[in-house]
Parts: C-alpha cells; structure tokens; sequence
RNA sequence: GCGCCGAUCGCAUAGUGGCAAUUGCAGCGGGCUGUAAACUCGCCGACCUAUGGUCUACGGGGGUUCGAGUCCCUCUCGGCGCA
C-alpha cells in the first residue's frame, strides 16, 4: 500500500504541464498546487486557520530547523507534526539538503536560490565570481554533513540516513531525501562529484526509509540535481527516477534564465505518472515556467517573506508598500483581491503599520501575498482545466510586467 | 550680578589643530525564490562640464595659525551653583 496517490486530471497540449490530483493520508492535493512555507512548524505572522483560509493545501517544515528546535523527539511523542503545529491537512518536510548550501557554499555570499550571476559566468569556475573562503556553517564529506548551530555553535552530523530518522519523527505525510543543494559558482568537475554523492544519498535514503514501518504512512520524493548543465541534469533524472520513489524533488540553485531549461530536461525523463516538486521556487514568472515544464508543487518563502519586509503582489506587479508614496494611498493593496486584508484596510494604513513597526503588518501583508501566490497557482490549474492555459498566461505576463 | 558647564547635518550623539565631519534613530531608494531573514544593502549639505571638481558648513562676530568644530576674545541662548 502506498501512502500517497497521484492521478493526472489533464494536460496542456503539446507540453509537459498537467493538473493532478494528489491524495495523502491527510488529504487531497490539488495540483498544480503552491506548498507554503513553515519552516519551524509555523507560516510565520499566521495562526493555522489564516493559511487555511486563504486556500493553502500544504505546509513544508524543514528538519534541519526542527531538529535543533524543539527537536524531532518532542514532536515525535506529541504524535506528529500536524499535531504538533495544529495543522490538519498535508505537510512535507525538507530533509536539510538546502541548508547544506545555505549554511555552506552559500554562507555569507551573495548567493541564493537565484543568483544574479549571469549565466555565462557560471560556465567554469569564473575569476570574475568571488570564490574567496568565509566561515562556513556546514562542511560536506563523501558521508554526510557537519553542520554548527546557527543558534548556539554546536556541532551536528546528518546523514541520509539520520535526516531520514528525523523526518520519520516529525512525520510528514512527503518527506525527502537528503541531498547536496549545489552551489552554481562551483566547478562543472565539483558538480559532477556532487551529483554523484547525492545520487548515493537518494539510494541510502530511500533503502533506509523503505527499511522502516513509516514508508506506509510517509512517502519519500527523490531529488533531482545537476545544475544548469544538460548532462548532468539528464543523468540525474535517469537516476533518480529509475528508483522507487513516489514523486520527486527538483533541486538547484540556479541563474534566472537556466531554471525552466533545468526543469525541462528533468522533466521530460521523470516518470510522468509521479508527482514533481519544483524546490524553493514561487515568483509568479517562475511559477508559469515551472507548471508549463511539468511541475505539480511548489514551494518558496518569497510570498511570506516578501511580505514581511513591505514586498506585496499585485496583478500589476510587486509594490514596495514602504515607498512614501502609499502613506496617504487609501486604496486597498489590489483593489480586485478578495483577501481579508484587501476587503478590509489600506495600503495608507498598511504603510503605517511598517513604518510603526507593528506586528499586524507581517500578518496583513503575509495574508495577502499567501492568498496570491496560493490564488495564481489554483487559477494556473483552473486555465489547464478550461484548456485555457496559454490565453491565461500570457494575459498574467502583460499585466504584471506592467 | 559673579562663577562653572554647554550649543555639531530633522532628533540624539562622536570629535581636544589637517574634517564635508562618527554612530544611532528618523527619512529616501534597492534587494530578498527547498527561511541564519519582522532581514539586509545603498543614499542622506548644495551645485556641477560627476569613479572627479567647486562652494557653503559644527550658535553669531572677531582673532591666533600654513591650517580652527577643536585654541583666544566677545556677544546670544540654555543648564547648574552662589548672591
């Protein structure tokens, strides 16, 4: 008996995007479907029913964040996540892998999940990109990871297998496993390397999971890496998905323009019967770029965090509600919102609420942005529905680039 | 009236002979994509033939000095003490 089921409803025609149906023990997917952020057990600034009420699905933890607080155990006793945080639908976790890059290679550069490193920099190991050592928080070996606390200095271990351990403990409905999240300013000869060492960890962490009674209640997705180099990309969907997982992560940290080629080559190999989680991607281009390619979930913290720093979406693209020129606008955020914060209150009274610092802003703007990001990908799956995909894209492109 | 102390870019501060001048707040703008993030990075005297130049500036006026926010005199305002 498998712990999930995916069904594909209908596909775009001619490409590789679909809308899906996706059952976990704790409920329905409906896919394409956004997969908000909770990092420490918590959509920051909301209460659970807020994020049930905006229309989320699915929430993501991570349990690199969770096992050094309050520590897997605790949540295991308490009987699960969903308990734990007091969130009845589906959860995910994230097995640490992209603290891997964020605490390693990462660490203190300007590097993120999108680099603004131009493409044709990141060919070799460019003189031009600042490769310079700065203290890191996670150090890799070919076994696992040493990681030191961001918040106390202490030392840690993760393997596949230990990250596998402390996902059974939280006991998240998909969980992943454990792999390198590569940084894109490495050498094509260090990327293949690491391809390697995560391919080994996908096997490690999907014999140990298997080996364990939670492989019939938790399903384990395979995560894709390579880069932004074709071979890689390709082999690594050979790869993982030639193993029984029961959906699959796509990983990387990427220059804007590689990401939908990555996404594509990946794709067009995967088993198409399996769910796709596209990791850590969420900007409304991106996500058209993502689906159209074949994705069916998607994470990202940009709608939260965004939201929290006076960043807020509108169908005529992102406004900054800190400019000074919304401290007398008493106009909603997006005056064609149906969100809470939009039926009631102003972008004047918002840009108050920053400015004084008050913690009702994170909420009323992480409300919206979530309400958004979540509404654009149930619409994205709508239009695939309709068959009205390409009219609905290309109407979005126009009015947010605006 | 006498004595002491103080006055620096919106506010608060640093500065004891080489200074367009520290830091914090406020202000203005940018960034954020599997959350080290209610974070972070710029700018913040004016003007220009702008990776440089010119001018005006540390309460007002005068002086010493190659050079003064910094030293001296004086005035104004404020605080404290003594009458």
């Amino acid at each position: 008996m498998k712990p999930i089921s995916f069904k594909i409803e209908k596909k775009i025609s001619g490409q590789l995007g679909r809308a899906g149906h996706l059952d976990t023990p704790h409920g329905a997917i409906k896919t394409p479907a956004f997969v908000t952020v909770g990092t420490k057990a918590t959509v920051k600034s909301l209460t659970p029913e807020q994020v049930r009420d905006l229309g989320a699905q699915v929430v993501l933890a991570n349990t690199y964040h969770l096992y050094l607080q309050p520590g897997d155990k605790i949540i295991k006793d308490v009987g699960g996540i969903q308990k734990w945080m007091n969130w009845s639908g589906p959860t995910m976790t994230d097995s640490g892998g992209f603290q891997v890059f964020s605490l390693g290679a990462a660490y203190g550069k300007e590097l993120g999940k999108l680099t603004k490193i131009p493409a044709e920099l990141l060919l070799e190991n460019s003189p031009d990109i600042d490769t310079e050592e700065k203290p890191k928080l996670a150090t890799i070996d070919p076994n696992g990871v040493t990681f030191r606390s961001h918040i106390d200095g202490s030392a840690h271990y993760f393997t596949p297998e230990k990250s596998i351990e402390i996902q059974h403990n939280i006991g998240a409905d998909i969980i992943f496993a454990f792999d390198e999240c590569t940084s894109p300013i490495e050498s094509i000869h260090y990327q293949g390397q690491s391809l390697d060492r995560t391919h080994r960890w996908a096997k490690q962490s999907l014999e140990y999971h298997k080996s364990k009674e939670n492989s019939k209640t938790q399903a384990l997705f395979g995560i894709v890496q390579g880069g932004r180099h074709e071979n890689l990309r390709k082999e690594s969907a050979g790869f993982i998905g030639s193993l029984d997982f029961d959906g699959f992560g796509i990983g990387g940290s990427f220059a804007k323009e590689d990401m939908k080629n990555a996404v594509k080559w990946v794709n067009e190999i995967l088993p198409e019967e399996k769910p796709k989680h596209l990791l850590g991607i969420g900007e409304p281009e991106d996500l058209f770029y993502g689906v159209e390619n074949g994705c069916d979930l998607f994470d990202c913290v940009a709608p939260t965090r965004n939201a929290r720093n006076g960043g807020l979406y509108t169908k005529y693209g992102k406004v900054n509600i800190l400019n000074s020129k919304y401290t007398n606008d008493f106009t909603p955020i997006d005056s064609e919102c149906n969100c809470y914060t939009c039926k009631n209150y102003t972008r004047a009274y918002l840009a108050h609420l920053f400015r004084a610092k008050e913690m009702l802003a994170a909420t009323l703007a992480t409300i919206h942005n979530l309400h958004f990001i979540v509404g654009l990908v149930e619409n994205i799956r709508q239009s695939i529905i309709d068959e009205k995909f390409n009219e609905f894209r290309e109407k979005f492109f126009i009015s947010y680039k605006n």
